[in-house]
RNA sequence: GGGCGGUUAGCUCAGCCGGUCAGAGCGUCUGCCUUACAAGCAGAAGGUCAUCCGUUCGAUCCGGAUACCGCCCACCA
């Protein structure tokens, strides 16, 4: 009776069968008293505004793999998943959503969505912030699912019964429990200091949600009168509405075009304010004029320079963006509007004297691109170049290994150029600050619980601070904070440090850095002891995947196509460390066919077990459970093929399973995940498949003549279960499906729970792997020879004469195989050399091989070809002669 | 301005410690529906490993320079 199995592999009902059940048996639930040592990764928690993209898939295919393939080792494994509450990315998705509801008449586009932000925004503020966090978790309620449905269809082996959220309560309370610390330690501070501000989005941002972009624009040359009307300094600006906010003009103490201008005053044109005119080193002669408008409220360098000067700030651009009053006749008006007058009255006043065009670095809003201002405000900052020092020197004594290479010296590069982090936002979705003011002796008290009067001056009136925190303040505990950190808990005790962190490099220094920093302050041990940053995923172009270019692949939509198995694979088999993948569906199809190969082995294997009488099947079923440790299985009966031709095959396989498995734990051990992938998918498709599978069709075929089982049968079973155990952490499903199906593994363990090396290192068997390859030399040599000479549709015999008498018996041993796979009729053999005509062919160094054809062969291509290889020959004899003359080589 | 990476077959890319590495997939060409697989099988063609200069007995690989390409950081008005 025939098994009924589909020729072509189709995935979808078998993985998302797999999928449902392994998380419905919690099967990566780690065992709370197991005996391993434990093996902990927490997710990098994708953002809830998001579903997830070709990267996230990237991503969670290298975890995937890399903690199947620990746990597959022995390890008590366990991968947290989760997601981040995203302060400012999903305070902007809800009030867009508001806004939409309120406008639902508009068509869909940047322009719509741009009204809808900013109507949303006006609504926020109506309906106050009770309720709008209200619709916040009623979003995250409603979106936060597809994550989780997206990862569980991917195959993710996490462990849901710990799935967290950066709002999850408890989270929460060790978010207060930070900023308190830091707080009475005098890292986090209060401070009035120059921020980036975004008037789109209406709070301050950090430097790197700053995102630059170079643009061209204009510098233009303006005149400042001096004081006593003796001249002018002219300064160079590229924003040239600051002026009215200039409270100095700055030059190099060294430089003497002005020196004798030092100490003077100018008076500002427009608003006639006098300033004085002061010496910088900041200022470089090199540019622009060599003198500096000064303009403290809204320009870094300008604020600094202020300081050192003891120079006034004026601010004369607010929050949102317009003139404020200080600047006089130009108040209220938009920034861009402002210059444009400013340039109008200046030229008036004949007080422009040159535009330039410039190419210049413009900060945008990381969300919403609109060009941030820089703002003197009230905000909270953490000091950083303490918590630096120990980040850099647990990197650089190798407690925490990065790799590969290029994020490590971003790393270092980033840590010790490091400056302090504003971490108060002007938002309301997100973790508040726990803060409050008291109004009557303006007390700052910060406290893990909310004071009910002020420690002071007993006073009541307190107001609880309005911001919240960065969303990267909370990420940056995620390692402990999930495990339940500040509580001493036992998953805190077994899974911290985590062993291992992999995360895109975009978010190094957003993530990767600031938890590494935390952890060593707040928990005195590294966060993880090893990161490895892996690369983004661009599309068949090299194009960075976005929305508006419209080349985003959805993982579902791919997946749905071709098999989750497919897409892991061809994502796993492009990652090679430190360079970006260019990903296309093209490569996706050929690891389907990859899959359909591996099917089509099994279903060829089940189909021929079937054909072997019950009794066999039921012994052979016997023999593999439990599994054996692994190695050529030993006897080979003699079912009439020969003895050595069978056994041969057997332990040239064992032996190359062997290799190939050491192979594939030492390039997973260092994050080589394309050269674990491209080992399994040759041997198996190249190897198994082409070779072995081929040479033993006819001995497997055999019914086996007693109740018990072949040791072929065995040892092919044990080579193919080998094969999808080392297959499995990256086609999960395929090699669940497959392994249920072969006799021995009735029982209802996963074969991800099983062992990923079945064959020790004693399979190893170096002559039988060079016996292999003389008759595949042999095999290869014959069909070339076939194909090159038109040959492909005769079976001619052929003559086989070797020097080498034990090659020669090996030969013998196997000719049914060499024949078979050869596609030749009859050989016979002769000791010693054919005599060096056209025909005849060299295999290697001591044997000759002649073909018997009717065919006529066309003696002009086969001379060109045979020059050809002649002088390809000749060239590499030349260059072995060339070392071998070479006494040094030698 | 600082830092980092890339340049290998028509295309997309591997190639860790310098000498059996000049490789894979896709594409192209030839022959096969061989009783697991045409999403397959057996073959073939195709490369001065960007350029120049060093180190070395020997360089795709190490060092330097150049030319393109790309990324990250950056308080140069």
């Amino acid at each position: 009776m025939e098994v009924e199995i589909p020729k072509v592999y189709s995935p979808e009902s078998i993985e998302t069968y797999w999928a449902r059940e392994w998380v419905e048996r919690k099967l990566y639930r780690p065992a709370d008293n197991a005996a391993g040592p434990s093996f902990c990764l927490v997710i990098p928690p994708p953002n809830i505004t998001g579903s997830l993209h070709m990267g996230h898939m990237l991503e969670h295919t290298e975890i995937d793999i890399f903690m199947r393939w620990r746990r597959m080792s022995g390890d008590n494994v366990l991968w947290v998943p989760g997601t981040d509450h995203a302060s400012i990315a999903t305070q902007m998705i809800v009030e867009r959503e508001i806004g939409r509801e309120a406008l639902p008449d508009l068509a869909p586009g940047p322009d719509a969505a741009r009204v809808w932000q900013r109507e949303g925004q006006r609504l926020r503020i109506e309906m106050g912030r009770e309720k709008f966090l209200e619709r916040c978790w009623q979003w995250k309620e409603a979106n936060g699912g597809t994550i989780r449905r997206q990862m569980e269809r991917l195959g993710a082996s996490v462990d849901w019964t710990r799935e967290r959220f950066t709002m999850d309560p408890s989270y929460g309370q060790a978010v207060i429990e930070t900023f308190v610390r830091l707080y009475e330690e005098g890292l986090i501070y209060r401070a009035q200091y120059i921020v980036n501000w975004c008037p789109r989005c209406m709070t301050a941002l950090s430097d790197l949600e700053v995102v630059h972009e170079e643009r061209q624009g204009k510098l233009w040359f303006i005149r400042y009168p001096l004081e006593d009307s003796s001249g002018f300094v002219t300064v160079a600006t590229t924003r040239p509405e600051t002026m009215l906010g200039d409270t100095a003009v700055a030059v190099n103490p060294t430089d003497a075009r002005y020196s004798n201008l030092i100490g003077r005053s100018v008076k500002l044109p427009l608003l006639d304010r006098v300033i004085p005119i002061v010496a910088d080193e900041f200022v470089d002669p090199a540019f622009g004029t060599g003198a500096v408008k000064v303009t403290p409220a809204h320009d870094p360098n300008d604020f600094a320079l202020a300081l050192r000067h003891n120079l006034p700030r004026i601010a004369v651009i607010d929050a949102k963006a317009q003139m404020t009053d200080a600047a006089g006749p130009y108040r209220g008006l938009d920034r861009y509007k402002a210059r444009d007058a400013v340039l109008h009255d200046l030229a008036d006043r004949g007080l422009l004297e040159k535009t330039l065009d410039h190419a210049l670095s413009i900060g945008t809003c990381q969300r919403c691109k609109t060009v941030v201002e820089p703002l003197v405000s009230l905000q909270w900052f953490m000091k950083m170049a303490p918590l630096a020092e120990p980040a850099l020197a647990a990197v650089k004594d190798g407690r925490i290994r990065i790799q590969p290479e290029s994020g490590l010296k971003k790393y270092v590069n980033w840590m010790e150029n490091i400056h302090d982090w504003c971490i108060s936002r002007q938002l309301w979705w997100g973790h508040r600050i726990p803060a409050w003011y008291c109004d009557a002796c303006n007390e700052v008290i910060v406290s893990r619980k909310d004071p009910a009067s002020c420690p002071k001056c007993q006073s009541h009136q307190l107001r609880a601070d309005q911001d919240v925190l960065d969303t990267w303040f909370s990420s940056a505990l995620w390692p402990f904070a999930t495990l339940g950190w500040p509580e001493p808990t036992q998953d805190l005790a077994r899974f911290y440090p985590n062993n291992l962190m992999i995360m895109g490099e975009d978010i190094l220094f957003f993530w990767g850095a600031r938890m590494i920093m935390m952890g060593l302050k707040l928990t005195e041990e590294v966060p993880f002891r090893a990161l490895y940053v892996h690369a983004l995923v661009r599309d068949a172009e090299r194009q960075k995947m976005s929305k508006t270019k419209g080349n985003v692949l959805n993982p579902l939509e791919v997946t749905a196509k071709y098999g989750t198995d497919a897409v892991r694979f061809a994502l796993a088999i492009s990652a090679a460390p430190g360079t970006d993948i260019a990903f296309s569906e093209d490569k996706v199809e050929s690891y389907r066919a990859f899959a359909n190969k591996i099917w089509n082995a099994g279903r060829f294997i089940l189909m021929n077990l079937d054909r072997q009488p019950a009794s066999a099947r039921k012994a052979l079923a016997m023999a593999l459970e439990p599994a054996p440790e692994l190695g050529f299985a030993g006897v080979v009966e003699n079912h009439g093929t020969n003895h050595a031709q069978a056994e041969l095959a057997h332990r040239w396989i064992f032996s190359r399973l062997a290799a190939v498995t050491a192979e594939m734990n030492e390039s997973l051990a260092d994050f080589r995940f394309h050269e674990a992938a491209y080992s399994i998918y040759h041997f198996f498709w190249h190897e198994l498949c082409d070779w072995y599978l081929e040479w033993v069709k006819p001995e497997i075929a055999q019914p086996a003549p007693e109740t018990r089982a072949s040791s072929a049968w065995i040892n092919l079973m044990l080579v193919f279960k080998s094969s999808l155990h080392l297959l499995h952490p990256f086609m999960p499903f395929i090699t669940e499906e497959l392994s249920r199906r072969l006799p021995g593994a009735e029982s209802s363990s996963s074969i991800s729970l099983s062992k990923f090396s079945l064959v020790g290192a004693r399979a190893e068997d170096s002559v039988s792997e060079k016996e292999f390859e003389e008759l595949r030399a042999l095999v290869v040599a014959a069909r070339n020879a076939k194909a090159e000479r038109g040959l492909q549709r005769e079976k001619p015999s052929a003559q086989v004469a070797s020097d080498d008498r034990r090659l020669l018996a090996l030969f013998r041993d196997c000719q049914e195989a060499i024949l078979r796979l050869a596609g030749l009729e009859a050989l016979n053999f002769t000791h010693g050399r054919l005599p060096s005509d056209a025909e005849r062919i060299a295999v290697g160094a001591s044997t000759d091989l002649r073909l018997f054809h009717e065919t006529k062969v066309d003696a002009e291509a086969e001379r060109a070809r045979l020059e050809k290889e002649k002088s390809k020959i000749e060239q590499s004899l030349a260059q072995a002669r060339r070392q071998l003359e070479n006494q040094e080589f030698v």
